[in-house]
RNA sequence: GUCCCCAUCGUCUAGCCUGGUUCAGGACAUCGCCCUUUCACGGCGACGGCGCCAGUUCAAAUCUGGCUGGGGACGCCA
């Protein structure tokens, strides 16, 4: 019977390393059609937080993880000392100061790891170990070995930071009769800049992309990718169809630098993938506790804002600087539209705003047209009027397609922004009028 | 310091197990061109790598050893 499990400490938000030890363990649980355990180590009382177990719990569920079993440490801490007692029984372990402690019995321990091979382990650091503390609560290594034996594990996936760990969980298993499991180690995740992932290089826990607005699929999908590749030159796949090819074995030994960049093309490969209505349910559902949108925003309207960035975003969060003029009036001009704005067009702008302000359909077909005809009628070609106009819309010198975007501000919009960049040339009144 | 793990483009990787089909394929990033209404999107292209040294072999990114480099563990934390 396969059965594996994921052990999370709740003395912190889950982190990228541990969702993704969680990926592993739920694909193999999954694809090998067996059993997937969800256990808390909350055996450290005064760091476990019920807040970061929430957290976790919440997190793995809105990844896309299932699992079949809970259990926490803290309930089981009569199991470990019965355990701890037999040890002293058989003379294997002793109290002292309350505590107790476990001879190892060194022999040279070996593990053929699933995705190493072969590790040979030649000494131990130490001859003894605390297995309970004075407190009565177990040490991390006793519980880990005496769980995974009862709960019978058939195979431990968990970071390469527990390799070291290892041997002594196999004299102990020895020490006690136990079956002892298989083991893979995955790879650990890297910080862009090669140390340790830590938080002074951006964010390390699910819960801070979630804010950030990276989508779940697109989350999981990356970090699937990190010390494992589905083959076929394929990088979007989805935790579904992972599943039924994902193979513990075809796991990396090697670390893997997250990557930002990456990321951030994932996610953005996800929102374009979703439909328009899915799109807009996930925006609104992010926007709920942000206060971005102001109360009064007519639905149709939003809506159609949202639509106009969906294709160039590459997380949700991005809508806050780039859609925001369309939301406020309240906006100032770049500092990179200082090349465009040096360029005094303050009669041809004034042009086109007459122009354009006797539209009637004011759609983006006929400010188009209108807008070409004014360009054409200046001498001037129509990126020339196109910069100027956008800075004037939006005080960007990036952003959606400008007849677009003309549309979906109105008229009265349109026309008012663009006397405002002609006031800000003319009388050179400060951009934030 | 002791023990352990790892090593293909800047980064993530395919290939390595079962040596020749690979003067190493893809993706991100970067740069260029095209499209075009700027950016973006899209299309096309460029740049860029088997860490080093030995050995085995007719033949090595692929097997072996050493070196170097990177990472991890050495808590009454997990």
């Amino acid at each position: 019977m396969v059965k594996v499990r994921f052990a999370p400490s709740p003395t912190g938000y889950l982190h990228i390393g541990g969702a993704r030890t969680c990926l592993f363990n739920w694909l193999y649980a999954r694809h090998t059609g067996g059993k997937f355990i969800l256990r808390i180590e909350d055996t450290d009382i005064a760091r476990s937080k019920k807040e970061y177990l929430d957290e976790i719990l919440e997190s793995i569920k809105w990844l896309g993880m299932d699992f079949d079993e809970i259990y926490y440490q803290s309930k089981r801490f009569d199991l470990y000392r019965e355990y701890a007692q037999k040890l002293i029984d058989a003379g294997r372990a002793y109290k002292k100061d309350d505590a107790i402690f476990f001879k190892y019995d060194f022999a040279n321990v070996e593990i053929d790891d699933l995705i190493r091979g072969k590790i040979v382990f030649n000494e131990l650091p130490k001859e003894e170990e605390v297995i309970i503390k004075k407190d009565g609560t177990p040490t991390y290594n006793f519980s880990c070995c005496i769980d995974d034996a009862l709960m019978e594990m058939s195979l431990v996936i968990r970071g390469e930071d527990h390799i070291s760990n290892t041997p002594k969980q196999i004299l102990m298993y020895k020490a006690l009769g136990f079956k002892i499991p298989q083991y893979a180690h995955v790879p650990l995740i890297m910080s862009e800049e090669g140390g340790r992932m830590s938080k002074r290089y951006g964010a390390t826990s699910i819960r801070e992309y979630k804010q950030e607005g990276y989508l779940a699929q697109a989350i999981a999908n990356y970090l699937l990718l990190l010390s494992w590749s589905p083959g076929g030159n394929r990088e979007i796949i989805t935790l579904n169809e992972a599943k039924d090819i994902f193979e513990i074995k075809k796991v990396n030994k090697t670390a893997a630098a997250f990557s930002m960049d990456k990321l951030n093309w994932i996610n953005g490969e996800y929102i374009k993938k979703k439909s328009p209505d899915e799109y807009i349910a996930l925006i609104e559902e992010y926007l709920k506790d942000k206060d971005f949108v102001p109360e009064s925003t007519d639905k149709d309207y939003l809506r159609k804002v949202l639509l106009l960035f969906k294709d160039r975003l590459s997380k949700l969060s991005d809508l806050f600087v780039r859609a925001r003029f369309c939301f406020y009036d309240d906006y100032t001009y770049d500092e990179d539209t200082k090349e465009i704005l040096d360029r005094n067009l303050s009669k041809e702008i004034k042009v086109l705003a007459d122009k354009l302000s006797g539209i009637t359909n004011f759609n983006k077909e006929e400010t188009e047209k209108e807008f070409r005809e004014v360009a054409a009628s200046l001498g001037l070609k129509p990126k020339d009027l196109v910069h100027p106009t956008r800075v004037a819309l939006s005080g960007k010198k990036v952003g959606p397609g400008l007849f677009e975007s003309m549309e979906v501000l109105g008229k009265e919009k349109v026309v008012s922004r663009l006397n405002r960049l002609i006031d800000y040339w003319d009388k050179g009144t400060d951009a934030n009028g």
